[in-house]
DNA sequence: AAAGTATATGTTCACTGTCAATATAAAAGG
DNA sequence: CCTTTTATATTGACAGTGAACATATACTTT
């Protein structure tokens, strides 16, 4: 019914979701910086104009795929702080999970974090913002549930603070193949984090 | 005629070096992804196909940026690694200087690693994987000074990694604006930074 | 002086993001 | 049921891009 034929003029269903769909195919395929609004838009069997009638332009476009990930990490990294009792292997856990994320799809998670955006980032983009710091609070509630009472605030946020940076910049390099070289395996990896975790966890502690 | 030498064929000074210069500049003001090489060529008042006489492609002429980059940050390391013989110090003075050498210079921080490049980095680009594990050298110089004996090779090599990725997660998070809401001003960023060190330097050791 | 050669140019092509004007279909109001 | 409205999609155009090609240039070498 509503896949159809379309004649010049006719009215497609959901083609914001197609349209993302496809956005997410060429970006598995292309990488941000080389993806094309005329070809999404190809791909999605409409005209090049089409998706403008959805997104504001290719940076919104970026932006909801972008938004879109951050949804699934978020996600992840819930389940991952809700494993395990212990806050120490919550910890490593979500660690793990979160360079996981990164290194299975490395050209979203790029994109996540700015790369084939002009400007830096997303600053001030709400939409990215809202699911960008749900991913992050699971974090700070390990974090708290780990550090001896009395907790200050500003304890947890630092310590949230440092451990993000840790994974994030782990993350990177492991995508952008500065690691490569000197970490081949993927359970090198996993070790790595893992004992990299327990390095930040002893500091903080 | 001012310089000595010339190649064959050669009828402005030395293109190259223009074009790099013009390249900073417009690199400074749009980013790596809204860099034109085009615009480039523009600046440095010659034709638009001049450039490739030079560099590959406009993925070279970013290359030889990003590997320039990393020849500064190097040189930066190498003197903050000697300012202090107690390697504590050292280290927190490295990770201050490269936080700051990336909030400084952003745009070509983050082309320093991928950003506005196709794939996700400059994996097996030699000549600017030189220079960057040159600028990563004095980080596991320091952190073999401050490790107890014995030593070993893969202790260095990990800690050293471990400090890297934070630094760099840090640096990323700060110019991406994931940290902007969270740590506002400067002295909070060095205190941060120093305080992280800190963290760092306690699991370690 | 002539030959050789790396360097620069002008032209062209395919492709991109985005705007303007236009046509269409579905819903809303009579 | 028919008209009006409104959001959606299309065609066409424009400026800007990276890149390839053949050609002209000016320097080095012989």
């Amino acid at each position: 019914m509503v896949t159809g034929k379309r004649r010049p003029g006719e009215k497609h269903g959901d083609l914001k979701a197609v349209l993302m769909r496809a956005a997410e195919k060429q970006l598995e395929q292309k990488g941000p910086e080389k993806l094309s609004l005329r070809a999404v838009a190809r791909l999605a069997g409409v005209s090049q104009t089409a998706p403008y009638n959805h997104f504001s332009n290719r940076e919104g476009l970026l932006a909801a795929l972008a938004a879109q990930g951050f949804e699934q990490l978020a996600t992840g990294q819930a389940a991952a702080a809700q494993a395990n009792d212990d806050p120490r292997i919550a910890l490593e856990r979500l660690g793990y999970e979160y360079v996981h994320f990164a290194c299975e799809r490395p050209k979203l998670y790029r994109l996540m974090f700015g790369a084939g955006v002009g400007g830096e980032g997303w600053h001030d983009d709400e939409l990215v913002a809202e699911p960008k710091s749900r991913s992050f609070a699971p974090l700070g509630e390990v974090i708290h549930r780990l550090l001896p009472e009395p907790v200050s605030p500003e304890q947890v946020e630092n310590g949230a603070i440092v451990c993000w940076a840790f994974v994030h910049g782990l993350s990177m390099m492991l995508i952008d193949g500065t690691l490569a070289a000197r970490v081949k395996s993927d359970d090198a990896i996993a070790e790595l984090s893992r004992q990299s975790i327990a390095v930040i966890l002893d500091g903080l502690t």
